[in-house]
DNA sequence: CCGGTGATGCCCT
DNA sequence: GGGCATCACCGGT
């Protein structure tokens, strides 16, 4: 797929969101290839309370108001990132929260850095995902839609919508009852059913 | 299986 | 200084 349909695809965030589903997020770790189908997504934007873009651009959400197909990548509570893909248009404080993974590929090295060998356990919710690939704030503001990069999204496997639940959101306090959250039903890696 | 809780650092309506 | 787009662990069922 071109890079220019890829970023096509991220310009309505809702829709990025569906589509990002089935999605393959790709990194190489020195020899290590680990690779994660996208089985949960969540859409952040700017009229959303509980959006970090919410009250506009800062010095760490600016980012999300930028080109799509970035990654925005911040550290919560402390201790977890969470990868996020910006969406939206250019100056619309958008992005896509990556919740799960399937894993696929390198499920030995994840195991490895999620310092447990529970497949299921291995990437399903954000902060988990991001320690499985080793996702740090390293990775923050990186294009993400460059299929020789070592950090990428590989768009195929369409899920089809009859297959796509779409619901609320978990794990926040403000708007927590907007349907902004949509996962691969009958998948066994969400975070959530 | 469930709910409660502590860890821990950055951000900033 | 308050609040967080989380997770693992604990104790009671």
């Amino acid at each position: 797929m071109k890079r220019s349909d890829k970023e096509k695809i991220l310009i309505d965030s809702t829709f990025a969101a569906k589509r990002l589903l089935g999605a393959y997020l790709i990194r190489q770790i020195d020899k290590h290839r680990l690779i994660g189908k996208i089985v949960e997504t969540e859409v952040y934007h700017q009229d959303d309370p509980a959006s970090h873009s919410c009250h506009g651009r800062t010095k760490r959400c600016e980012i999300m108001f930028g080109t799509p197909g970035f990654s925005y990548i911040y550290l919560v509570y402390g201790m977890y990132y969470c990868l996020n893909i910006v969406t939206g248009k250019e100056g619309e404080g958008a992005a896509v929260l990556i919740r799960a993974l399937e894993p696929i590929k390198g499920i030995d090295t994840m195991k490895i850095y999620r310092k447990m060998d529970d497949i299921k356990n291995l990437t399903n919710g954000p902060g988990k995902v991001c320690q499985a690939l080793n996702i740090t704030n390293k990775e923050n503001k990186k294009y993400l839609l460059d299929n020789k990069s070592s950090f990428y999204i590989k768009f195929n496997n369409q899920i089809q919508d009859n297959k796509i639940i779409y619901t609320t959101r978990i794990g926040i306090s403000k708007a927590k009852d907007m349907l902004m959250r949509f996962y691969v039903k009958d998948s066994k890696y969400v975070s959530i059913k």
